[in-house]
RNA sequence: GUGGGUAUGGCGCAGUUGGUUAGCGCGCCAGAUUGUGGCUCUGGAGGCCGAGGGUUCAAAUCCCUCUAUCCACC
């Protein structure tokens, strides 16, 4: 169900044929994580956006409404009315960003509720039952992502746990695949490579995790402190011990420049908060770079966002009028933003992928890499 | 008209018994943010403290006059 079209390099051109739909790499997966886009755009709005996968959280869904009744419902997918694919991540990443409100154990994390503060037990069988109930299309590993930095010995220390509780993951998911009263038992699993910015570590359990023939393969625990040469150089070294013929996602990554650099070392997946986030704070993502339209500049300014942009805000709105609406702290203003910044981040994974075809990736991503740098 | 209150950056306010370069919130101007808590954080600009005079080594702070404004009463 994985094919490799074509390659261009080490930059890969691949389909993932799923029960949902065939999802085409590299891509960028849009992050919805409560089950909706931040910024009020809907479902239907993703569809003229180019969106292919929707990124929802197990831990997220979980305390609220609760994966029983998004399972009730018929799954995420009915739920949100979102006919594509889904990945769920884990809540392995809550045990990162949440760091302050949990305690990690051998069997499990114990949570304090972000929103109640009750107590919430998620180990491996825990979070892959929930995402069985959510019914996504891809389900994620519970893993930790450890802090960056840490100590050799918290990273050893780490990795193991997280491969011992990857075998509970899949052994569970392997059961739950198996009852009839799963809604979607051809959930793949995908395993999550650990390791910090420790070569041997990285290495050592890919090579761990490759042998236990998951649907597919992560890289967590990058962009989380270390430097832009540091992740590149994980990439790199880590990606030879993962299998070719299994898609490979890096997780959480990150600004246009990151994502082009980590085709070209061979990532299919990617997600990250950055275009929605940074879209309501009043970033824009265009072809010459991040433009902060907060900026007085962009007071009188009525050209569009990005003048090379072909998406719906940029047809029809100025720069002047989506910068007020942000002062004037408006909805609108959230939307426009955050509509744009996802129909760029997809039109690049869109061009990325015609890139690869051609053959000609490299100097594709060198021209982007110049465009990003001049100013507006 | 009488009595009382208040005048401090764009707005709202602190400024202790007078004591070094007058603070705070919002706003403004910038910057951060990488498997999302619609957050949060970090910088920066901007004030002859209503006007004039006096007391004092020293006044936003005490005294006098004026101006503006608010409240009550006539």
């Amino acid at each position: 169900m994985y094919k490799i079209l074509c390659k261009d390099g080490n930059a890969k051109r691949c389909q993932l044929e799923t029960v949902h739909g065939t999802i085409q790499t590299p891509v960028f997966m849009n992050v919805g994580t409560v089950g909706a886009m931040k910024g009020a755009v809907s479902t239907q709005d993703l569809q003229t956006i180019k969106t292919q996968v929707v990124l929802c959280n197990t831990y997220h869904l979980h305390v609220r409404p609760g994966d029983d009744i998004v399972k009730n419902i018929g799954g995420i997918r009915k739920f949100m009315v979102w006919d594509k694919p889904v990945l769920t991540d884990s809540g392995g990443f809550q045990v990162f960003s949440l760091a302050k409100l949990r305690k990690i154990k051998e069997e499990g994390v114990y949570f304090n509720s972000h929103i109640d503060g009750r107590k919430i037990f998620m180990g491996p069988e825990e979070s892959i039952q929930i995402q069985s109930n959510i019914a996504s299309t891809i389900a994620m590993a519970f893993d930790e992502c450890p802090p960056h930095p840490a100590t050799r010995e918290y990273m050893k220390d780490s990795i193991d746990r997280t491969t011992r509780w990857l075998a509970r993951c899949k052994k569970e998911m392997q059961r739950l695949n198996g009852l009839d009263t799963t809604l979607n038992k051809s959930q793949l699993l995908f395993g999550i490579n650990q390791g910090g910015t420790f070569e041997d570590i990285r290495i050592e359990h890919a090579k761990k995790i490759t042998d236990m023939e998951l649907d597919g393969y992560a890289l967590g625990g990058l962009a989380v402190g270390e430097s832009h040469e540091e992740m590149y150089n994980i990439i790199e070294k880590t990606m030879p011990y993962l299998p070719e013929d299994k898609p490979v996602y890096l997780m959480g990554v990150g600004t246009p420049a990151n994502i082009l650099e980590a085709v070209e070392r061979g990532v299919d997946f990617f997600d990250c908060v950055y275009p929605a986030r940074n879209g309501r704070h009043g970033h824009a993502y265009t072809n010459h770079g991040k433009m902060n339209i907060l900026n007085k500049r962009y007071e009188l300014d009525d050209k569009p966002l990005d003048e090379e942009c072909s998406c719906p805000v940029c047809q029809t709105y100025s720069r002047a009028y989506i910068r007020h609406l942000l002062k004037a702290k408006e909805m609108l203003g959230l939307r426009l933003m955050v509509t744009h910044n996802l129909y760029f981040y997809n039109t690049l994974m869109e061009e990325i992928r015609d890139a690869i075809e051609k053959g000609c990736y490299k100097e594709y991503k060198n021209k982007k890499l110049e465009g990003f740098k001049e100013e507006m």
